[in-house]
DNA sequence: TCTTCAATGGATAGTCAAGTCCATTGATGA
DNA sequence: TCATCAATGGACTTGACTATCCATTGAAGA
């Protein structure tokens, strides 16, 4: 239904659950169930990566009545790296396309160019994009959601 | 033993197949077996991916003997992103990370902005980036290599 | 204390990309 | 014409990612 992408459907869940918590401020804890409802993936699965997410130190979890999840640390100092890399991908990690064998700036490989200059680019988008930009984003879809149900309130001339 | 990565390996080896290719330059086809030798891909998936490439008009083949594939065009118009759209990737096409519903600028998602940066910046480089850019490298790669057999071959003092 | 709620962890199953194999087709040279 | 070379196409195997289920642990409220 997807078709195949850049992220890992799990690297993806993991994004958008991360941003969830996060637009929902810090006040109470947000249950797993919930999650899976507004951010659409799988309970169980969500179940998954959630753990993964609290076992790299970016989520803290309490159990029982009026548990769940909270971000251990404020939005703005997580980064979408740390989310993806407690998950499985590095977007910063080495690796040539092209180097099966050694390559580095020394020898570089046939690809080692543009790869490098894909990679920098990767990089520095997930260092620089935090969980904060997803705060603000919800702002701003609560903000239209308002002015959408206002107009829909005033009658049609 | 490569871990998860950004793009898939069969993405991987078509870029690094491709770049092989237009690196022995149009004199003279390739064989599939060279090329997976070369470009160290496994032979008979390596010939699954070159008939892909074909089939979309990036390589043509010739059977038989002193058969093999040429690139269909100059090295300098065939970009990274018509490379992976042969295979399965699409890095300018939409899809929205947390858009599992409708998302769009008019309505986004949280991490619409985000993710719009990143999709930006990855679709501007497989569009800018060509097969000419790997010659260039073989090139650059070659004189490298003469220069270190050169100072082997000078005695050490 | 007992019940309920929610996270935890592991066992299990489905799906798809990745990789292998082999028989066939078409072209070249002997 | 025959043997060889190399691409073609499809069937098949494997393993990782995706996803489900259930029994357990721990905490809060009744």
């Amino acid at each position: 239904m997807c078709g195949p992408m850049i992220l890992s459907m799990t690297a993806e869940y993991a994004l958008r659950a991360m941003a969830e918590i996060a637009a929902r401020g810090p006040d109470d804890p947000v249950r797993a169930k919930d999650l899976s409802e507004t951010a659409g993936v799988p309970p169980s699965y969500l179940s998954k990566i959630l753990r993964r997410l609290a076992a790299a130190g970016l989520l803290t979890s309490e159990k029982g009545h009026g548990g769940g999840f909270r971000l251990s640390r404020p939005a703005s100092r997580i980064t979408f790296g740390e989310v993806l890399r407690a998950v499985d991908v590095d977007l910063s990690d080495g690796g040539c396309v092209f180097g099966w064998g050694a390559c580095d700036a020394q020898l570089p490989c046939l690809l080692h160019p543009a790869w490098a200059e894909l990679k920098a680019s990767l990089s520095a988008w997930a260092t620089r994009s935090t969980l904060a930009h997803a705060t603000s984003g919800a702002a701003a879809v609560k903000h239209f959601r308002r002015a959408l149900r206002q107009a829909a309130q005033r009658p049609a001339r």
